[in-house]
Parts: structure tokens; C-alpha cells; sequence
DNA sequence: TCGGAAGCGGAACCCCGCTTCCGTTTGTGG
DNA sequence: CCACAAACGGAAGCGGGGTTCCGCTTCCGA
């Protein structure tokens, strides 16, 4: 369909590369209320060249969503090196949510904004989808996280800490919110594994 | 201002009502979706009689969350009356979050959605906010929820988990999620206060 | 250097949903 | 039963923002 897509003029590539930057820039700020003028006007040409470059609006924000998705890989890739693998659970969890906290575009990657149709972002995801994976897997085995965690408790989890952000006054305290969050995800003290309580747990019952 | 209202005409108050009635249940299924002569339509009534009740769209809407609030004070009375103080809070919690599966208006209620200029909801916001205190309270005073949970972490975390029915595709999946959230929720077993590991716990490290 | 295709700008267009306006209908107190 | 204020209906008005259109400009290969 479109292989061999004569490679654009020099004029051409460089307003596509301003418009993909200002878009992010101003939706990172303003979400979908960007308006297309707006982005137009700071990128520094006219809407029409906007839709040049791209069929809709909904197109451009896909495009820079994507951007995103990869952006969340390498914040993953990052998090993977850490040696302690309950921390470098804890550590892609954080930095995700510190990167959603100043850019609408990553939290769309993290929610997965249902209103739009992702199209072909299905292999981004993907790709970070299994870095989870392998990070969780290994908090498991080390016993430092449930047992029962999987990678597709991931995005429920930070989908649900965002919110936070989005909608309660005190943004500052999505933290607390993403340690109580944590609290529950480490697993119970392997001592505790003889559940039959030992002797002195009469309290709750 | 508005002392001596005189009452409204027979037809007038009937109308109102269906208006009421009419614009919760659509709002419920389609949130600030709705358009005007929809609410009008399904009550029966002409676009203009919508306006002579209420000022504009928002004005209706925060009229129906304002229900709504009451109706989330109404279950916070409810699951006050169980004797077990931890089943309280979590039975709070989870009807909560089960008015708002089928309920945009819930949704809202809970969010405190901040594109609305909350006028003088906050009567009805602070009504149940003493009740969650006082379920709160009772919980960590027996001993079954964390100490330093607060009234405040409330709204934090049901908003938090409502987030999921919006934007995973697995909808029935948030009680999952509820549940890994109260996991976090608990007071930590009385008998493992002595933190200091007793003598099993050297695997992970 | 020159021709023409590729790209550009931005005013005009269009759709959509909230709101207003006003002629008509209906309830109600005398 | 009458008169009149209150209430009604829905067509028209309006604003906002995405999208289109087309005459003009710029790049680039020959």
C-alpha cells in the first residue's frame, strides 16, 4: 500500500517534526482541549499544513500517544536494570505515574483512553507489556510481591493511582495513595505462611 | 432572596419531576454526553420548559449529583449499621463502587469531577464525609484497618478504583483491584509487630 | 535557470449542541 | 366561567472548533 512513499521535501519534514513536537508539547499541557489552531499557530504554519500531515486530529494524537508508549518502554527498559527486584517493581511504577503527573500524553498511554481507536499502537504496547512481565515474574520469585500479581494488574494499578492526579485537588498526594497501593501488593511475610495462626493472633474473628 | 416562593403550578412541579427523573437515567448511561433535547425528549417536554427549570446544562447536572451525594450518605448510613467494623468499611467501599458501575452520576459524585463549579454541593459532601470518618475510626480502633488511614484516603481510593471501570476493557475486573487495595488497607497482623525477622525469613535477599 | 509538482496558509465552511425567543396553551384564583 | 399569569414547545440563533478549499509559494530535478 505504501512502500517506496517518496521521501518528503526538506520544508515538509521539518514542519512534521515542529507539529509532532508542538502538539506534544501543548497536549502534555491542555489534553484533547488543545485546539488544532493552537497547535498550528506555535508549531509556526497554518492549519492546513496540520492536515497535510495529518488526516484529523484524532490522527495526531495517536501519533504522539505512541511516542508515548515508547517513552513508557524505556522507563521500564531503565527500571529493569535494578538489581533489587522488588525496587525495580516499585521503581517503574513510580517513574511511570512521576512521568504521567506533567504530561497528558503519557497518562492516554497509561489509561489507554478508550475514546480513541488504537489503531496500530497495539505493537507498542505490546513491546512494554512484556518488559512487565518479566519484571513482575521476578518480583514473584523473589518473594517480594504476591504471588498472585500479574502483568495485567499493572496498568489497573497505575490507571487507578493516576486518577488521583486527574481528579482530587491534592495532586501531591497520589504518593501516598501509590503506597498504600504498594502495601498491598508485597507479599505477606514468609513467616506468616503457616496460616493456621501459631498462638497468639486470637484477635480478629 | 427567594423567600415565599410561591409553589409551582400543578403541571410545572409534574414536569420538573419527569425532568428530574428523565435527565438521571440518561445521565447515568451516557454522563455529560447527554444533550438537552434528549433529557427533553425522553421526558416529555419541549427544550424550552428544560430551561425554564434550569438555568442552563450544568445547573441539571449538578442538581442530578446532588441525588446522587445523598444517595452515597444513604449507603455510608447503611453500612454503618453492620457490627463488624472492618466488613463496615469495606462494605462502604464496595457498594460505593457498585452504585457507580451503572451510574454516571455516581461516578461523578465520587470524582468531585472538577469541570463543575460545585456551588453549594458541598453541604451534602460534608454530610457523609462525617459518616466515612466515623466508619474509619471504628475500624482502627478494633484493631482492623492501618492506623494512619484517614477520612481523606477515601475519596483517594474508591476514586481510584472507580478509574478502572472507566478505562480497562475489563470492566468486572476492578473487584480484583478492590481487593488488592484493601489488602493494603489492613492492619498488619498484630503478632508480626516485632519486625525484626524471628528466623525463617532469609530467603530474600 | 525554469517548470511543475509538492507543500503552504488561513479564510471560509460546516456541523453540532447549548441557549434564547416568542407565539400558543394551560392552570388557577376570583 | 373568565381573565391573566404561568408555563409550554420547538424553531431559530449562536458560538466554537474541527475540517476543507484553493490561490499562492517553495523546493528540486532536469
Amino acid at each position: 500500500m505504501h512502500q517506496t512513499e517518496r521521501p518528503l521535501r526538506a520544508d515538509a519534514r521539518r514542519n512534521r517534526e515542529s507539529i509532532l513536537d508542538s502538539a506534544g508539547e501543548l497536549f502534555a499541557t491542555y489534553g484533547n482541549r488543545v485546539e488544532m489552531e493552537q497547535i498550528a499557530q506555535h508549531a509556526g504554519v497554518g492549519t492546513g499544513t496540520l492536515y497535510r500531515h495529518f488526516p484529523n486530529k484524532q490522527a495526531l494524537l495517536i501519533a504522539i500517544v505512541r511516542n508515548r508508549f515508547r517513552g513508557l518502554a524505556d522507563l521500564a527498559r531503565a527500571a529493569e536494570q535494578i538489581s533489587d527486584p522488588g525496587e525495580a517493581f516499585e521503581t517503574v511504577l513510580r517513574t511511570y505515574l512521576e512521568a504521567a503527573e506533567n504530561d497528558a500524553g503519557f497518562q492516554m498511554a497509561i489509561l489507554g483512553s478508550n475514546d480513541l481507536d488504537w489503531e496500530g499502537a497495539d505493537a507498542e504496547k505490546a513491546s512494554f507489556r512484556k518488559i512487565i512481565a518479566r519484571i513482575i515474574r521476578r518480583g514473584i520469585d523473589s518473594g517480594q510481591l504476591r504471588a498472585d500479581l500479574t502483568a495485567e494488574d499493572f496498568p489497573v494499578i497505575s490507571c487507578g493511582i493516576m486518577s488521583t492526579m486527574y481528579f482530587k485537588p491534592s495532586k501531591a498526594d497520589w504518593r501516598r495513595h501509590l503506597e498504600l497501593v504498594l502495601n498491598g501488593l508485597r507479599a505477606p511475610r514468609p513467616q506468616a505462611r503457616s496460616a493456621s495462626k501459631p498462638a497468639a493472633a486470637a484477635a480478629n474473628e
